[in-house]
DNA sequence: CAAGTTATTGAATGTCCGTTCAATATCCAG
DNA sequence: CTGGATATTGAACGGACATTCAATAACTTG
């Protein structure tokens, strides 16, 4: 019926992807989207409708992976407590490396878009809101573990773990500090299992 | 010898400050400053050079404040702990009403400019230092008062401290939630203090 | 192959931005 | 009162920005 697009659809947003996450979205411009993704701006224009458009769709996909990462954590076999240290290792591990500099796509556009366009702020409060239960499913398999008290709601703990992530989203913009970042994770898990931590990552055994 | 500024420095800062703490660096206009100052763009460039010029004693004001209100914190008569207590609920009183819903000036800075302006950068990495050295300070106290264990460092402490107040500036840029932010102050009390919470806001007694 | 439809191209457009500057006003020293 | 120095004014400027569009190319259907 008529010619079709010559592009890939997620490999351009996965391009553009970078470059908002890099650069944040006002200060991107259609120049810098229309070079890392080839496309000319009519076809952008035509694809997205905008650059709003273009971020949303980013976002989108972003909040997609990084909610389906938290939600596979735990489907393997491990202790959904290991699975969660080691997931803060691996923050920390990305955070010191540098690999994780430009911080969290998501957090970065909260705190720069929140307050002038309120269907991107409402999209990251529900997206906020999902990853928050994903958490508490994993803490609530921890509880039943024995590796959680008990007594405590796996939402309430989930808001408390999602609160220490978005921090280290922001920690890892600026200087990076292993021992800081350490004690970032211990306290984290002290403040879920009620236990103060060894220095070898287990619980320290009450007195 | 010559005629004299006729603003008030702090003055205009302060109202610069407003406009950028609403709005973010990018977005806010020398036009938007012009009219929150009264100052025309001349008077503006002659007194602070350029917009980011304008911005970082916007920033170097707004930092100093913060710091001063923590470093008092340790100066009236209470137990350093309770205070700690206070200056949370604090925090979830201005959220939940919405006082809060700018966040913090520093937070929004470091992820909107840390790629790109080197200087600011550095200045808000100094400025979360001192910030964490006051806390310590504060965290120091209360161990000496028997209200945090004694074990663990007070500097490492008060870097999970400070991850949750900039977690807590992230989500009160989204949506608020009492019970959420309830449940982060009360991971931030177990993490510190390695003891449970009781309901109350009071230690719970160990087993 | 023909006709219809849609994608691609990249130059053009109007707007808004940060910044400058010449003209003017005000102040202080002598 | 006078001269030198600096502050204020507000219009103007060049550049960069998001967006549009007319021309062209490519594909599908019949």
């Amino acid at each position: 019926m008529s010619r079709l697009p010559e592009f890939d659809r997620t490999a351009v947003i996965d391009k553009a992807m970078l470059v908002f996450w890099q650069r944040g979205y006002s200060q991107t411009t259609v120049t810098d989207l229309v070079h890392a993704t080839g496309l000319n701006p009519g076809s952008l224009y035509a694809a997205f409708g905008n650059k709003k458009g273009v971020f949303l769709e980013v976002l989108e996909a972003y909040n997609r992976t990084f909610l389906e990462r938290i939600r596979r954590m735990g489907e393997d076999g491990r202790p959904a407590l290991a699975a969660l240290r080691e997931m803060l290792a691996t923050i920390v591990e990305d955070t010191v490396s540098g690999r994780n500099r430009q911080g969290c796509l998501a957090v970065n556009a909260l705190l720069e878009m929140a307050e002038h366009e309120p269907d991107v702020a409402s999209r990251l409060c529900a997206h906020n809101e999902r990853v928050r239960q994903a958490f508490a499913r994993l803490i609530a398999d921890a509880q039943a573990d024995g590796d959680i008290a008990p007594g405590r709601s796996a939402d309430a703990l989930a808001a408390f773990l999602v609160n220490n992530l978005w921090g280290m989203r922001v920690m890892c913009r600026g200087a990076v500090d292993r021992a800081a970042l350490d004690a970032v994770v211990d306290g984290i898990l002290t403040g879920l299992t009620g236990r103060l931590q060894a220095a070898d990552g287990r619980d320290r055994p009450r007195r």
